[in-house]
DNA sequence: AAGTATTTGTCCGTATGTATT
DNA sequence: CAATACATACGGACAAATACT
């Protein structure tokens, strides 16, 4: 039972505070969050109000959203190393949609890019399975 | 006048049109997009709807949005270079609230992590105004 | 300085579609 | 087939930031 004025107030708050719990552990990796129904009348939201919460988990990469499923505490995957030579220049940016489908990437995850010193690109990985060394 | 069943249908039609106006150079580097009340007429969507195609371009690095001002076309930044020792490992991710609080960053800018061979942390920069270069 | 218009932000409600279990 | 869960889209109301007069 949600007492008025208790508990997050606003998708902000909301957010914040499942993201408390899910670094506190309360929701481990590769587990779901209440279903945004359960949510919903937990923290007495719209539903809307909720769906925009979990959307800010999945933004940060700490959430994966599975529709007809539910929203599943994002999984550290082992990344693969690349190595590239010394004088690569590495940056980042947000994937285009044509590189979120090529990769079957969810929302959240950044796309590392290697350029070499002229500024041609070498190349462009997702960064929730790559990283990139020099040696 | 917009005639039925032409144009983009639903927020992700109008995100990619969009898009590819500002790519085509419709809307430069700086410029404001169309209000969103402007292209909710335009395109006969709900606000709803607009907003959320134009959160796309957001999420995209496309755009920043500016409450009670518009949508800014984003301006590319020239970007500083940090250089890293051999054998720095660089990665990426969104940023936590709190670096996003830090760094005034908008929506749709990664970070760049850079950590040494045993997993520390050595720098976590924004990818809008950091590359990270090895040499 | 004050007030008005414009523009985005938040929140609610409702209905229907689609994927997974 | 049915139940559960997320996705899309519409509508409305008011708040807050910005710009302009």
């Amino acid at each position: 039972m949600t007492l008025p004025g208790r508990g997050p107030r606003g998708y902000r708050e909301l957010a914040e505070h499942l993201a408390r719990q899910i670094r506190d552990g309360i929701y481990p990796a590769g587990q779901r969050l209440p279903s945004e129904l359960a949510l919903q009348q937990t923290y007495d939201l719209a539903r809307n109000t909720v769906r925009k919460a979990v959307e800010e988990l999945e933004y940060q990469g700490l959430v994966v959203v599975q529709r007809g499923y539910g929203a599943v505490v994002a999984i550290e995957q082992e990344k693969q190393r690349v190595i590239v030579p010394a004088g690569t220049v590495v940056s980042g940016r947000m994937p285009t949609l044509t590189e979120a489908y090529e990769w079957g990437l969810p929302r959240g995850i950044p796309m590392l890019i290697a350029t070499g010193p002229d500024g041609t690109v070498i190349q462009a990985l997702p960064a929730d399975r790559f990283e990139i060394v020099t040696e």
